[in-house]
DNA sequence: GGGTCCGGTTACTTCAAGGGAACCGGGGTC
DNA sequence: GACCCCGGTTCCCTTGAAGTAACCGGACCC
């Protein structure tokens, strides 16, 4: 029923820590690295990097490095990085109207479980 | 910017290997714990369990128990699950009008980095 | 008394993502 | 000569998800 190819399995590289949040830094437009370490202000530069080459490499980012001094290098979003825009907005749109109730049955079950372990 | 609330994290636990599937296995139905191994043949009951488990927790699922021999247990959709469906096909349909492409683009950088490191 | 079925649990191991801190090179500036 | 900026790289470590294999308890079946 299930293989690698079924669709069900989120598209890469979004489900991980960094990737959804530097789509929506990119999405204005073009940035620079250290721009996005600003908003990002948890992630070292080695992961900012990986995931930068990771999604330059699946052709959701492109890099453009420009012969200047002090150098300097622009993260701009694809065409194809654009185009996840929109499901990912479905989904934000989806979480932010069901967050309420989810935290609340998630916090819910906690409670009864730490109770039931006394 | 950024924060643990700020909506752009996939709702829980769908980032995970086997809750996106557990979800379309159960959208027909509730099924019993053997029945959910079938299509899933890759999964051992360990992590079978510590999945339903987190994703009962989360309220997307419900578990229950029927005082029987042998003994049967049924997981369900919550309505909340069932609500997951929704942006989760929008998801699906996107991936696979995409899919060509993004894995036409990935091969590509692939083998251009093969070429490079040459 | 041995086997089957069901729905798990337990212990051990593996692997990749992520994080922290330090360092780097090239050029410009004081 | 020392310091800054930028865009990284390198090394080492922790964490957690996942996988493997073996085992369990209750009831019924032969």
């Amino acid at each position: 029923m299930f293989d690698a190819d079924c669709g069900h399995r989120m598209p890469f590289r979004v489900g991980d820590k960094w990737s959804a949040m530097l789509l929506r830094c990119l999405e204005a437009g073009p940035r620079r690295f250290t721009e996005l370490k600003v908003p990002l202000h948890r992630v070292s530069p080695k992961v900012l990097t990986e995931t930068l080459r990771a999604m330059e490499r699946d052709g959701w980012v492109s890099r453009t490095a420009y012969d200047e001094n002090p150098p300097r290098v622009e993260y701009a979003l694809t065409a194809l990085g654009r185009a996840l825009l929109d499901p990912m907005d479905h989904l934000c749109a989806w979480t932010r109207a069901h967050r309420a109730e989810i935290l609340g049955v998630r916090e819910e079950n906690v409670q009864r479980e730490y109770a039931q372990g006394e």
